[in-house]
DNA sequence: GGGGCTTCGTAACGGGGTGTAACAGGATCG
DNA sequence: CGATCCTGTTACACCCCGTTACGAAGCCCC
């Protein structure tokens, strides 16, 4: 992989300065970019793994900017604004910005979220990719969405439960994320306390269909004392 | 078919004012609304080709709304929620809605969805529609609202028994909504006790008569643990 | 390293819901 | 009256899914 590359946009200089200074201190690759065009510059020159993206860009909107890199690229993007109000951190995320920081903030902080959204990114190509219209592949596998089958690798239907395919969905809809099992009940609508191991059963079930080797399972793996998550090849060593 | 008609329906102002100004950046023609009522007078203004619904609307639920919608109108609908519990995404398939994002959600995946559906719409109008003078189709099938039998896709016409003619206008009257078998039994008047398994029955010989494969209905579905429902989410089969 | 505790996998069981074959009573019609 | 069709009931099989029990694996602490 590499030292990731990161572009930092700020038309604040100063603040421009001291964030590339800092990110490079810490191990990063880092390109300073004063203003839109020269974000498309650097995209043009070379890999880019993320985005810190400060809002308030003079006369332009850090928050459209984003909405446009969005619709022609992939990384993953950070948006940086002096507003904490959080009707502005939802307009972020609503553009499809993966995090949001506000400034002033904390160097270990920031550090914290670069290091997990590159992770996060990192990952989520390779192994859960989202589809338009609600579909869903995932380690060669392919899940329509809606009916209560997924296709494997080579092509086969595969019939699932409707219990089965419902904690499919809780799951691809959070990949790589650990999952505790009061969060996985909660999501699949258990109202009452946590009956024990149900969920297990569940997991158990979905893994004999969909994983080649159920023992050493490769795609719905256990984080033992927390829970279940989709195919996070995460070594616990690096939090 | 000219620029797509969509409706906004969101309680939320500044919400509503983003979608309506990010997709009318899109190319799209909106037109916003705040409720249910909105919701109407619009429908009765001019042509809408897709709604987009927000499913927490203040007092309104907009799942209820949707299933309303679907019993007059054929337009496809779009669901949008906060709420990413799994369930209240099968709620919405359940009403007919014809595909579901949470918030927030990525522009996008928002403008890929809307295309998805449109396009699919265009070619594939909607399972079950009300015609004029009281006539049906759905799903290729044709029921003129009187006779006890039905034309199927390839024009043959099936007898129904009086019995399953009523079950099938029940079915009509409702579609996309989940029976349970008490409705069922209600609506088809009968009185007295709930007799076991008559309206399994029923469904069962409606099905052998109107599925391809009654193994595996497409049409009459079965709820499991809830009862039965026309079509429910037949609309969704191709991305 | 080892004892003991916790956590997890899974085989076995059972209860509930559903599909459906078979049957029987009733209605219909010649 | 007899044949046929319609329809609810019953019985049985099947599937889904949570529970329980037991053994294996991991973790802690000495």
């Amino acid at each position: 992989m590499g030292i990731a590359r990161l572009l930092v946009v700020d038309d604040d200089e100063e603040m421009r300065l001291m964030l590339t200074d800092f990110l490079r201190r810490s191990g990063f690759h880092v390109t300073p970019a004063a203003c839109g065009p020269e974000i498309e510059q650097a995209l043009a020159r070379g890999r880019i793994d993320l985005i810190l993206l400060d809002v308030m860009l003079g006369d332009e909107n850090g928050v459209e900017i984003c909405a446009r890199l969005r619709r022609d690229h992939e990384m993953p993007i950070i948006l940086v604004s002096a507003l904490s109000a959080d009707h502005q951190r939802m307009a972020g995320y609503e553009v499809g910005a993966d995090d949001y920081i506000a400034k002033p903030f904390n160097p270990e902080l920031l550090l914290a979220r670069v290091r997990a959204v590159l992770k996060r990114a990192r990952r989520t190509p390779s192994l859960v990719y989202r589809r338009s219209g609600g579909q869903f592949a995932f380690a060669g596998w392919h899940y329509d969405g809606k009916r209560d089958e997924v296709t494997s690798p080579a092509g086969f239907q595969v019939a699932l439960s409707r219990r089965e395919t419902e904690l499919l969905k809780v799951l691809l809809a959070n990949p790589h994320i650990p999952l505790s099992r009061e969060e996985i009940a909660e999501a699949l609508g258990d109202e009452g306390e946590a009956s024990g191991r149900a969920i297990d059963m569940l997991v158990t079930r979905l893994r004999a269909k969909i994983e080649s080797d159920p023992k050493a399972p490769e795609i719905l793996k256990t984080l033992r004392g927390t829970g279940y998550v989709l195919a996070a090849d995460v070594s616990l060593s690096e939090a």
